[in-house]
DNA sequence: GCAATTACGATACTGCGGTAGCGTAAATAA
DNA sequence: TTATTTACGCTACCGCAGTATCGTAATTGC
């Protein structure tokens, strides 16, 4: 079928497993194209036949690396928002800052990598979306704002604390995030 | 007084010229230390007696660049935040993405550069700051939340659009954000 | 005048991401 | 078998940020 000599299937893999442990020893920074090539026994070139930047390769690593999360949602809007907002916190600060801040400006450098990123983070921030929509028509949110913004208000600050002013993800931080959008809870 | 032989002052000044014409030119990547230092006649080494990495160069740039827009607050709340954060988004709007992720990177990596980073952005956080609070003070905004938070809530989105969602930056948004968090206005 | 001190220019270097060119190996199509 | 096509390893190279070294210029203290 194809014609020429066939790809090492075998490579890629080497590849990803030698990239995820210069990730974790040195961070995005710290992780060197030759180094990787390297310890997976393999030219720099082969590396750059599968990956078109250090961005990507990073990229498609982590795609890799995250085990999905299934969400199941509850009837209970406040509940299911509190529990993914906190979640995406606690992952936000398990990630090393650094690695968030350059997969940022690899994905505002270049498009590709922009579109991987994107999907990359995307996930959660649509799962959040749902919620917000299913507790707008439940009447636990008023609805004079799109649920867009209000997911932008609970994720969004998230990151800006992580990249722009350095303070800590706590989970009460989270819960605050939901309390401020939803309103205080209503006592039964 | 000091010992040694006087620093040129006239260099600084050639320096930041030539660094500003090169991020012009080509953002934050494109901007060489190599060609900066032949811009202002000088050599590389000269530059790096004045700035540590090219991160702090570029921070001290864009410090002496900006303009200060004095805020002046009205009495009513509302309008001064609108048009706070209007003027937030405008201006990372108008700033090449890349850049404010290149400094957030750069921020990420290095705690000094970080500082400085944090420093440039803080201005702006503080004003929304003191609106907010003042708006909790006069009633306008309930006050079951940290005056903190309602600020994430408001700056925080414009950063997670512009870095990590892509999506754009639009005065309109900038209102709807200041109403979700204000609530609707009431009819006179 | 003279020593000490600091700034500057120049050169060379390291490791980095990324590219180009070439010889060779492995597959298919004829 | 032979031509074609693709993958691979290898080497060399580019521009980059940043560092080290050294000779020299300019200033202060003595």
């Amino acid at each position: 079928m194809t014609r020429g000599r066939p790809r090492d299937t075998a490579i890629e893999g080497r590849l990803l497993a030698a990239a995820a442990e210069e990730l974790r020893h040195g961070g995005y920074d710290g992780l060197s194209i030759d180094r990787v090539a390297d310890r997976a026994g393999v030219a720099k070139t082969t590396l750059y036949r599968r990956w078109a930047s250090k961005a990507e390769l990073v990229v498609a690593l982590i795609t890799t690396m995250r085990e999905e999360v299934p969400f199941e949602p509850s009837d209970d809007p406040r509940a299911d928002l509190t529990r993914l907002v906190s979640t995406i916190a606690a992952g936000l600060a398990s990630t090393p800052t650094s690695l968030v801040a350059d997969l940022a400006a690899a994905a505002a450098r270049d498009p590709r990598v922009g579109e991987s990123v994107r999907a990359l983070w995307s996930e959660r921030h649509r799962a959040v979306t749902a919620v917000v929509a299913k507790a707008q028509q439940a009447g636990v949110v008023l609805d004079h704002v799109a649920p867009a913004v209000l997911v932008d208000q609970l994720v969004g600050p998230l990151y800006y604390r992580l990249l722009v002013t350095g303070e800590p993800l706590t989970p009460e931080y989270a819960r605050t995030l939901v309390v401020s959008v939803l309103g205080p809870e209503e006592s039964p």
